[in-house]
DNA sequence: CGTCAATGGACTGACTGCAGACCAATAGAA
DNA sequence: TTCTATTGGTCTGCAGTCAGTCCATTGACG
């Protein structure tokens, strides 16, 4: 058994500050948070939001540039750019997923169906603002319009939009985190175009349901989601 | 709003090596994992364990001796113990705290309650071993025979036991986290007799809906728990 | 009563990440 | 065309952290 110890005594940090960083910038080219085509902030800045040396955020930089994610140009109204073509997925099978990722699957889907479901009852719960009503709205739109190869980044988008509209910075933060651990997992599940429609059904009921304020459809109507998903993978894997 | 960014160009690491290495001591510390007059794990494993290096942990030590949690003891069967009487807590005033932690509050209270609602319903889903019930029932007693002094202490462990059961690590940790993050904030708060008999029955509710396997029960009996508290922090904030 | 294994305590040399200053390129504005 | 603000690119010296090694102390056990 895992005991409390486990949980307080676990590493202080993953990895080293330049790890991190690259992590965290994927994390943003993957979850859609910048687009193709779309700039990074300045190095400057993001040095300063990330908390890291500008030195370091460079290296980090420069890792992505050569794994193919971004450019850089220099100059006024230059900037690190997502490339318009993003480096393939590993695509490794889902045995070896398994054996890679082990229990941490389980782990990354209790966790997701944890935060997410309470990420949408807590977003019904509130008084939205109309910005926050035409992103969700803006998100799920270009979900259900996506063309295959963009589906999986939209999909992310959408759910981080839906934490962002909890009202609660850590719950996004949180929700993420783990949706990253689970895109490698879900990158080797093959999307089916009848599994795609069913998901735009369930993502219009959730959102519906946020929008009318009622915290209960939403949480239902999340928790349905999730579970299919976390059916699939956790057959996949077995 | 809070845009997407925010959330995904958070800071790398809140502080050196040495900062967080003395939050996660006083974790173990505040949450009870480790009690009064215990023992922390040994340097060399402690070191390994935070993927900290010897030194810095030791530095972490050296900063929570000279704050009084804990004393060192050399030789054989030594080690670094927690002190039987702890530091009193800074017992600020409500509305200072207001002002340090702002809207954090509010942050904490939706990721706890999305945290500790899943958490209960996803251990009251799972076959428990032996040991796991155990240690339920064990934290469940001892929290409601405790002392005043005590009972924060109690009660987060108990909270934290709960969370362990979920069967998920990260849920744990995540758990762990968020309630340091209240804590200083709880202690504001007076504890009367009457609230902590009430705390005591919602506590013996969540536990016996899990042992019983009845996941609704579970969660909803968290939720009320949780909201009485929100509501009793909300209240001593505006 | 000595032995010894396990613990905290101390030191060294190397490396990593950092802040800050400066250089180089670029494209819009004047 | 020239100017200039903004951006990426580069360098240096400093502080923090690390892995590894050895020392000092202690108390149970033979």
């Amino acid at each position: 058994m895992a005991g409390a110890d486990d949980a307080v005594f676990r590493p202080v940090r993953a990895g080293n500050p330049f790890e991190e960083t690259v992590e965290r910038l994927l994390q943003a080219i993957k979850l859609g948070v910048v687009g193709p085509g779309e700039r990074l902030p300045a190095e400057r800045d993001l040095a300063a939001r990330l908390n890291v040396s500008r030195v370091t955020l460079r290296e980090a930089i420069r890792a992505l540039t050569d794994s193919g994610y971004v450019e850089s140009r220099r100059g006024r109204y230059g900037g690190t750019f997502v490339n318009e073509r993003l480096p393939k997925p590993r695509r490794t099978s889902a045995k070896q997923l398994t054996r890679e990722l082990g229990a941490g699957v389980d782990d990354a889907l209790v966790l997701r169906s944890a935060l997410e479901t309470g990420a949408a009852e807590a977003a019904a719960a509130r008084v939205l603002t109309e910005a926050e009503v035409e992103h969700l709205r803006r998100c799920l739109a270009e979900t259900s319009t996506a063309k295959l190869g963009d589906y999986r980044r939209m999909d992310s988008r959408l759910h981080l939009a839906i934490a962002e509209v909890s009202g609660s910075p850590s719950l996004t933060s949180a929700t993420a985190d783990v949706r990253m651990r689970l895109n490698e997992l879900l990158d080797a599940i093959p999307l089916l175009a009848v599994n795609l429609e069913h998901s735009n059904d369930q993502h219009d009921a959730i959102v519906t349901a946020i929008l009318a304020g009622d915290s209960v459809a939403a949480r239902q109507a999340m928790q349905e989601h999730l579970s299919g998903t976390a059916a699939l993978l956790r057959g996949f894997l077995t």
